[in-house]
RNA sequence: CGGGGAGUGGCGUAGUCGGCAACGCACGUGCUUUGGGAGCACGAGAUCGUGGGUUCGAGUCCCACCUCCCCGACCA
């Protein structure tokens, strides 16, 4: 591809808004441009940079047995309202009517479409196990995009679905995804760490998410520091040691002016946090009152109270209304004596004799407050964060926090969505069963920004070779003074096109002064940068750079028309 | 949705007290230059986010709205 024809521009300045290194480079050098919030075009150099990630997707999917398959992006909401999703999604499922008023989705996952096919296609156990995977633009109304291609709205993924017989059946083919992932991840240049995850809104029984440490990530990983035990702080098991043994002490009220939270509370009574019982309010989606205690030195995890109320549609904060409702005044809060509240204990505060909580009333908490005695917990749970320090639920090493990006997911789902769409086989005891699922994505416009923060430099982006949109970046330069560099430019580059679109290269054919053409070499990315000049050829050839390193040496002609057809691979030896 | 910030040629920005919309880069033409973001000359390019208001006069002041970014909430 000439540089002078490719539609494309560089910046010679930093993008104002972009703050994300990826982002930032994705958009100097020419990658995308943005056209609304998380909504981007991939200029000709962002999709075939976006091809070749998909490619080693699709390769890796079709090794584990994978079929690839398209299913649409419109679907009538009815296929929705068939899985119950059409009401428990709140606005980030897109929703519109067609001509003639009829309500249709834009689709965010594919699973509803999975099950309705696989109950028109599916008989025979036979048939099972099956595995499809489509690439399809997605559209996710998200509260907030942020971060370039790393958190946008409409995005293609790869999404793949697993049919199986029975459980056994499933446990099989999602460690089959698991290791087509670990070997995708791998080829793309991505470190990542599979960690537990949620099975949150999809239903199902376990759940993996492949992160990238990132500073930027949205998700908080719990990883130790001795083992592999590594979770999403949303799942990870905290690890609590029993409190110290005391006898119930006479409940006693205590003026505590001004002391709305732990730590001003905590101060003025002169004892620690851990001696108090901190409340917090939540309404769910169907309207219950949730208040949430845990001790003062602990913080709690969302997440982990939406499965204990099995809050469908999630919880919210609750207002300061909606507390007195029951009973209860903000800052001074906790159950006793309130009413109309689902009160979730976490398990150590269940445990914790003699703690401080509010009165609620303004200005008082109780002294020697025990769950049992003086209220009663509806559900005792682990609601609380895991923290830096605390001990690994595996092998009692010191736990650590850092922030992950989630480039891949893998999920067993079940038999939701066959229950749903009446998706059964007829096994070879002559008996319909349920077909078991399993959904795995990868978005493919993030995996791309994730690939660039990971490789890139001061100068720009660093393509590892395998996803590079050019095998190799050529600069001629005084092509006014000296024919051959023409001449030799033209040979090369067609010589590329010859062998084929992975070892196209880029041709920088621009009028151009010298350092205009390398800078934009170095931002641009590619793995190679071929130099020809009135100097590289009487030096002896072509001047050869991996992009990498720096390295840099002059080769022969005939040596880089060989890297050309058969891969730079040689070059680096 | 809450908090914060920003909308001025393609990009990055300046614009003071309300008084001819400016600078750098990029772009076009010509000449010079050609191994690390060249020089000179000339030139094109702006509904100052939108609507309303105040004023002799608004990029600037007031009101409403829209959009974008960041933090949080949210998130399959």
């Amino acid at each position: 591809m000439r540089l002078s024809h490719l539609f494309f521009t560089t910046l010679r300045d930093d993008p104002g808004e972009a703050e994300m290194p990826s982002h930032r480079l994705l958009l100097r050098a020419g990658y995308v441009r943005q056209l609304g919030s998380g909504i981007y075009s991939l200029l000709p150099l962002g999709k075939r940079v976006n091809d070749r990630v998909e490619q080693v997707i699709r390769e890796e999917q079709d090794r584990i047995g994978g079929q690839e398959m398209e299913m649409p992006v419109v679907h009538p909401a009815d296929v929705w309202r068939a899985s119950g999703r059409y009401d428990a999604v709140g606005p980030e499922l897109g929703r519109f009517k067609d001509r003639n008023g009829r309500d249709m989705v834009l689709a965010m996952t594919h699973e509803e479409v999975v099950g309705l096919l696989l109950a028109d296609v599916v008989k025979s156990y036979r048939q099972l196990p099956m595995q499809v995977y489509h690439f399809q633009t997605k559209w996710r109304d998200e509260p907030r995009a942020r971060g370039g291609l790393i958190r946008v709205r409409e995005f293609v993924m790869k999404d793949a679905y697993s049919c199986d017989r029975d459980e056994a059946g499933l446990d099989v083919s999602y460690w089959a995804q698991h290791g087509a992932y670990v070997r995708t991840f791998e080829r793309l240049g991505l470190e990542t760490i599979a960690v537990s995850s949620d099975v949150g809104m999809m239903g199902g029984s376990q759940a993996h998410e492949f992160m990238v440490l990132n500073p930027a990530g949205e998700d908080v990983l719990v990883l130790c520091e001795t083992c592999d035990y590594a979770a999403n702080r949303q799942i990870a098991i905290v690890p609590k040691p029993d409190a110290a043994p005391e006898d119930a002490l006479p409940l006693e009220e205590v003026a505590t002016p001004g002391t709305t939270t732990i730590a001003t509370l905590a101060a003025f009574l002169g004892v620690g946090p851990e001696r108090t019982a901190k409340a917090a309010f939540f309404m769910t989606g169907d309207g219950r009152l949730v208040t949430a205690i845990v001790r003062g030195d602990h913080e709690v995890n969302e997440t982990k109270l939406v499965n204990a109320v099995t809050a469908t549609g999630g919880i919210r904060p609750a207002t300061v209304e909606e507390i007195k409702a029951a009973g209860m005044e903000p800052g001074y809060g906790s159950p006793i004596g309130a009413h109309d509240t689902v009160v979730v204990v976490d398990d150590l505060v269940a445990r914790s004799p003699n703690l401080v909580a509010g009165a609620n009333r303004e200005g008082f908490h109780y002294r020697n407050v025990n769950v049992g005695r003086d209220y009663t917990a509806d559900v005792i749970a682990d609601i609380t964060n895991a923290q830096a320090g605390d001990r690994c639920p595996l092998d009692g090493g010191t736990l650590t926090l850092r922030n992950g990006i989630e480039v891949g997911n893998i999920f067993k789902l079940g038999t939701k969505y066959s229950d749903a769409f009446g998706a059964s086989y007829l096994g070879e005891d002559g008996v319909a069963h349920p077909i078991v699922m399993g959904s795995y994505g990868i978005g493919v416009g993030r995996n791309v920004a994730c690939i660039v923060e990971a490789h890139h430099d001061d100068k720009g982006i660093v393509w590892p070779a395998e996803v590079a949109p050019y095998a190799a970046h050529l600069v001629s330069i005084g092509a006014a003074k000296e024919p051959r560099v023409s001449e030799v430019a033209e040979r090369l580059h067609s010589l590329a096109a010859e062998a084929g679109v992975r070892h196209e290269i880029l041709w920088d054919d621009r009028d151009e002064s010298p350092g205009v053409k390398f800078t934009d070499a170095e931002l641009l990315g590619m793995p190679w940068i071929l130099t020809v000049s009135p100097r590289s050829l009487a030096a002896g050839g072509i001047e050869v750079t991996e992009r990498a390193t720096g390295d840099r040496s002059t080769r022969p002609i005939e040596e880089v028309e060989g890297l050309l057809v058969n891969g730079f691979e040689a070059a680096s030896r």
